[in-house]
DNA sequence: GCTGGCACTCGACTGTAGCGAGTGCCAGTC
DNA sequence: GACTGGCACTCGCTACAGTCGAGTGCCAGC
């Protein structure tokens, strides 16, 4: 069965008073607040409809209508218009996101900026190595047989990782192969290196194949295959706000699912150009977050995409809002780094 | 007045019930469960006693008996036994730790394991810049005007900064500088920086000195003066075991605690070599944290400390278990920085 | 197709009563 | 003087009954 205009606007009527008062909300008091022109009667008759249709429920006899996960869907694919930022909003954003020292700083920054605004959950991902290129990788010598491997990407994302050498190496060897390995991989993106570090292997002189060895297999197995992925989250302590009545009676299953990192990547990670994602309850997939909705996006310079930010708080949040707060914080994100 | 044996004795099993069952714990009960060796009633009068000392006291009238932060706090101090790890526990710590490809990974491991072990919210510190050396400057360049400062400590940790050039400047005058730098600072620890870099200044050619004095404003400032102190937390669903009865009532004061580095680093930062540190309710300082307790101990390599890890629960946790395992954790990582 | 009216449901709240764990006190005993 | 058994008392917890009211579904009428 279609429904027709009027049933949309109630539905739009339940959801937005749901999310402002917290409490199911009766026909009586949907008519009072928002001039739907009709009688309280009227709109019964369309809430039996939506109920049927599964965009809303009672919680018991007797009780107003709280919408529904597929309510919410419908809420946020048809009936929520993008909400503009306050001024305030805007330049909170500047001003947070400045004077930042470092890329860890920006992300720093950017998660507790989106916490605060939003007031949920926020989680911001570091520029994943998959999407990234290499700017310059660094060998340091620690002691004759031992170095660390220094990568720096194009992301300014920085990653190290210690190296025990098979047999002692002069320092001007490690110079070279720096060098060598600098020519090869510079500007390459990382997931090409695989075939180019073989290809390096090849090219040296016999006499640095064992060290290179040792070199690739860490650069390979650490930094490429096993791609270390990064999240940070802010804002826990938001999961509080409005009693426990979110999140059915309990934070645990929610808290638990935020300390695993698998979790949190596949939730803000796998971020396709340009879109906002927005997945409410079980379309998360994840059993902890049923009573969860996810708002996620992808941020990076001059139109790519290096990685995912977002936000995550109970099914019953300001859509419109959040989703308007999680790209406007993306956009400046993204400049922020293509500055760099 | 001063507490007899029998007394301490009732203490000590009030503590320890009321840990185990989350219960207020009536004289009953106790003699029930411990061979006190007399009847409920002795007990009432000792009860009495210690309630009157202020180390217990009634939620109500017709309850049984809590121990208060007072009486935690003797029990701490005077009537707890360390508990031996148990083998189990052991090999876990053991099998945790092996295979932490860096610092990032072993921290990363640490807290882990530690939330795992204790069942509590657990803290580490990264190495402290405050008391690490400097094991190696790297100038990278990234365009005429632009490099990246990487600095490599001697704990492992690595901190990257950007730097703007006023001018710009040649790959060679940069590897001049880089070489210069080294000279001077390797092996110093990071707090005697400043006076070096100020004698360096006046060493090197007049004409690198504008280039020298921008390096030497981003590595004091980011590094040295505004010491960047990084902590770790992990576990915070441990905060909803048995209820919220613990903490009384909300989360809420204790995640936002949580959130803020600088508490966490008072908590776990400012460790004194080789004790143990344990902070019962308002002794932590932070109002937020009336309801918990923090066990805190330093770590780091060759019985120096270079940092503090810990953990974070309700006041009634077990303080002889979780003192036992942060000091073994503790211990461990130590002896894993040690071999770096 | 909309509306007013009406009977009905059921959760929330209130007040009462009984139960029982636990206490404090006191007189008696070793 | 220290310990013990006994006893009256307190008070939170639970169950139960009764009332209230918000909100619904249905139906006849416009």
């Amino acid at each position: 069965m279609a429904l027709d205009d009027r049933k949309l606007a109630v539905l739009r009527a339940i959801v937005e008073d749901y999310v402002a008062t917290q409490e199911p909300v009766g026909s009586k008091a949907l008519v009072e607040r928002h001039n739907l022109g009709v009688s309280p009667a009227t709109v019964r008759n369309d809430m039996a409809v939506l109920e049927e249709e599964g965009y809303i429920r009672q919680p018991h006899t007797s009780a107003g209508r709280v919408p529904t996960d597929r309510g919410y869907r419908l809420f946020v694919d048809r009936l929520s218009r993008v909400k503009p930022l306050s001024p305030a909003e805007r330049r909170a954003i500047e001003r947070f996101l400045v004077g930042a020292v470092d890329l860890d700083d920006v992300v720093h920054r950017t998660v507790r900026l989106l916490a605060q605004l939003t007031r949920q959950v926020a989680v911001v991902q570091y520029p994943s190595l998959a999407r990234s290129s290499v700017r310059h990788l660094e060998l340091v010598s620690i002691s004759s047989t031992r170095l660390m491997l220094v990568m720096i990407a194009d992301t300014g994302r920085v990653e190290q990782r210690l190296v025990e050498l098979p047999e002692p190496t002069a320092a001007d060897e490690i110079l070279e192969l720096r060098t060598r390995i600098n020519e090869k991989l510079c500007g390459r993106r990382l997931v090409d290196t695989p075939t180019l570090v073989e290809a390096l292997l090849d090219e040296i002189r016999p006499e640095q194949r064992t060290t290179m060895a040792v070199l690739s297999s860490v650069l390979l197995e650490t930094l490429v295959e096993r791609r270390e992925e990064r999240v940070v989250l802010a804002g826990t302590a938001n999961l509080t706000r409005g009693g426990i009545l979110d999140f059915h009676g309990s934070l645990r299953p929610i808290l638990e699912a935020l300390e695993e990192d698998l979790i949190l990547l596949k939730l803000f990670g796998e971020v396709e150009p340009a879109a906002t994602r927005v997945m409410i309850g079980d379309e998360t997939k994840i059993d902890n977050l049923r009573s969860a909705a996810v708002v996620s996006t992808g941020y990076g310079p001059h139109s790519t995409i290096v990685g995912g930010l977002g936000v995550l708080g109970p099914t019953r949040m300001d859509y419109p809002g959040n989703i308007a707060t999680v790209r406007a914080v993306a956009r400046y994100v993204s400049e922020l780094l293509a500055q760099n």
